[in-house]
DNA sequence: TTTAGCGATGTAATGTTGTAACGTGCATCG
DNA sequence: CGATGCACGTTACAACATTACATCGCTAAA
């Protein structure tokens, strides 16, 4: 799970709104913006972790940024702290959890809250993501008939991109 | 994660085509049959830790079913073994994998091949599953619109049951 | 009948992912 | 100056998953 780092590439959406696909400082100024707007403070352990989050494209594991945060930083983060601020994101909307890779991927467009679709390769990893609200809605309302509440949709698509195939 | 057993309380199929919902003997048998139509052996072993995961309403984690397996013969097995068998009821289809639990469930109609969409509730932890081919389809659709093959949707909504809302 | 192969399971060790409990430093505010 | 609250550190441990190799029993070929 450890991979040399990236820009994300995310595709884009189908959805008839549309927002900024943010990339590199664009990205990071909008994490922070969203975070602060959100009653956070955006510190330099957060900061640091969102930056090195944002260098993959594949979903990283608190582990795999715990150990690059503690090269950039020449002193060992634990895990630990990591998941702390990694749950935070989530709940912020900053960044996602990928259930099925227990891993974790910035959020192209923090601030902007909607369900998505994630799309992981299983021969490389990369992850695209999909913004289909049409079908994230109908998982949605399938989920209320059957009498869910505060629902929390995952959707998520195993199988072989289209470079791997 | 460790709970009474119970039989598996599955809701109705929404889907056109219609199914046995199995459960008890019933189940256990046309796992059976499902599994030696694959070509695979049932063994004691696979037996017992059907046997087990059927009477769990809630998703079982591999250690929880090597407990009680162990139990029930009087004898240590190891949580490899069970992972073993059970990645082979996943890839048989006779038991699937929440990702979003790292657990495992039984499929009530083994041997009838369809994408399902979970209902996890968050307090109790109780799986509910429906199948709705029309929205499975869709999303099998925009990934392979997307250029993925191979697809293998994982579709799980968190959220709460009707008893806990 | 031996023996080679194979599939299923056992055993042990280890790796990975995730949480709990508690301590410390630092800013703000009465 | 305390007191409070928040971010982060540290340690330990729990939960989940895999790897490598050994053993057992069956069956098919020699």
């Amino acid at each position: 799970m450890i991979d040399p780092p990236h820009a994300s590439a995310y595709i884009a959406n189908m959805a008839s709104h549309h927002h900024h696909e943010h990339a590199g400082a664009s990205l990071a100024q909008a994490a922070e913006a969203a975070l602060v707007e959100a009653g956070e403070q955006w510190t330099d352990m957060r900061s640091d972790i969102f930056a090195v989050l944002a260098t993959f494209e594949k979903p990283a594991s608190a582990y795999d940024i715990a150990d690059l945060v503690s090269q950039k930083r020449g002193k060992r983060v634990a895990p630990n702290s990591v998941y702390r601020i990694l749950d935070l994101f989530v709940t912020t909307n900053l960044a996602r959890r990928v259930e099925s890779a227990n891993a974790y991927i910035a959020n192209s467009h923090p601030g902007c809250l909607h369900d998505c679709i994630f799309l992981i390769c299983d021969s490389c990893g990369t992850v695209t993501h999909i913004d289909d609200d049409a079908l994230t809605m109908s998982v949605r309302a399938a989920a209320e008939h059957a009498g869910f509440a505060q629902v929390r949709p995952v959707i998520e698509v195993r199988g072989k991109c289209a470079d791997c195939d």
